[in-house]
DNA sequence: TAGATTGTTAATCGATTAACAATC
DNA sequence: TAGATTGTTAATCGATTAACAATC
């Protein structure tokens, strides 16, 4: 029922999952560029990544022509102009919410920087926690979001709080200036339309492992009952 | 090209986004049952998900049936059939490879252990993380996975090491005798067709939040021009 | 019974892949 | 030039949603 107002003003409206994999395409790149190999064909992208070679060249004309027929593309070229239709040929900053066991990862994870991300300021709700240091940074009340962020200018949240605490978390990211939300809580987050929100849930990614899972009969020792039949 | 032999003999092929929605209905269903709430309708998990009601009525329809019609679903009931399905009514062992940051906040979880994951043994390569404690379980050497596992008889494996150490990890896992993997590692893993990896990349999440930041000119100095027009 | 809501079929929509003319 | 590989159109496939008869 809800038409969702798309926020981007593109050309045309890019898939979601032809954006997922052109974060694929520029993580290979990187190892490519660091092997010191200068060039790569669509083919060759599917060998090493399992994407179709037709997926990924369809995936590219959104957003323009990036290679030579007969030739290929030259990787540090494509490198280059697929971070900056990311967005993270410059740094990106993030205000992170949540100073605990995975908020702590997080900050302490050096892929971020990698890819330009950088954590610009922690918070928490916590009085225990705040004005302790995580890392190389300073946790700040949650209550200074707003104020902090008109400094930093970050479009970027990330949420890493219990999920009783995430809607609300949600709300001052918002009001905060936050456009994007990347969400470690089970909780679904209801924002404004113009808000993009994407949830990272390993225990929604344990469950659908768990059910591919052949239902081995129990290493049954004795008779137990032990239900079989799966039908 | 490569015809993916499914592992599954079911009925009917079920789709993955099918499965990553029923974990979704699940966790809903613990949070109405914690409510006290005894029965819910499509329509009205379609108010609380965003999820089309017609489209949770076809993802049950590939498992049975589930509700009366004219009256809903049970609340207890369905949560309990989706648990079994998901194969998450009983305690499920995981091995986990990496005792990192990463590691840390996953052994540290507790909302693992409510969905019934239980983290069974912990494995470094880093001899000096060997032996020491991560929370209450012992690190163990990763060269004892295989030997370990004829224990415990874990068929999920989650890898939480760098990219560079995941492809030789995965194939200790399969080794092991795990038939799934999540991978938290940036990189693409090969593995026999008969294991399922599913990846969780928040680098790649936080490239496609990055794509739809509105390209705000600088926050250029004095005017603050604020580009509103959203369209 | 009348009203509500299911389970399922059919229609729609969108994403993936094959095929090929254009071109280096 | 001949061979290779692109960018794009058309064909296929699969997932989402609307519609409705069955049924509580």
């Amino acid at each position: 029922m809800a038409r969702r107002k798309r926020l981007e003003t593109n050309h045309q409206r890019v898939p979601v999952p032809t954006l997922e994999r052109m974060a694929t395409y520029l993580r290979l790149l990187s190892d490519l560029e660091a092997a010191k190999v200068h060039t790569v064909s669509s083919l060759e992208i599917e060998e090493q990544t399992g994407i179709n070679a037709a997926q990924f060249r369809k995936d590219l004309s959104y957003f323009g022509e990036f290679g030579k027929p007969g030739v290929g593309y030259r990787v540090s070229d494509l490198h280059q102009r697929i971070a900056q239709i990311l967005k993270i040929h410059r740094e990106q900053p993030i205000l992170l919410v949540g100073a605990g066991n995975l908020g702590s990862a997080l900050v302490g994870y050096p892929g971020l920087r990698e890819q330009r991300f950088v954590i610009a300021a922690v918070f928490d709700n916590n009085y225990a926690k705040i004005g302790r240091m995580l890392w190389d940074h300073e946790i700040l009340d949650v209550n200074r979001m707003k104020e902090v962020n008109r400094q930093i200018g970050a479009r970027i949240g990330i949420i890493a709080v219990p999920a009783g605490a995430a809607q609300e978390v949600a709300e001052m990211l918002v009001d905060a200036g936050v456009r994007a939300i990347l969400n470690f809580a089970p909780t679904i987050l209801r924002v404004p339309p113009s808000v993009v929100v994407r949830n990272v849930s390993f225990l929604q990614e344990l469950a659908v492992l768990s059910y591919y899972i052949e239902q081995e009969e129990e290493p049954l020792s004795s008779p137990t009952p032990a239900a079989s039949s799966t039908l």
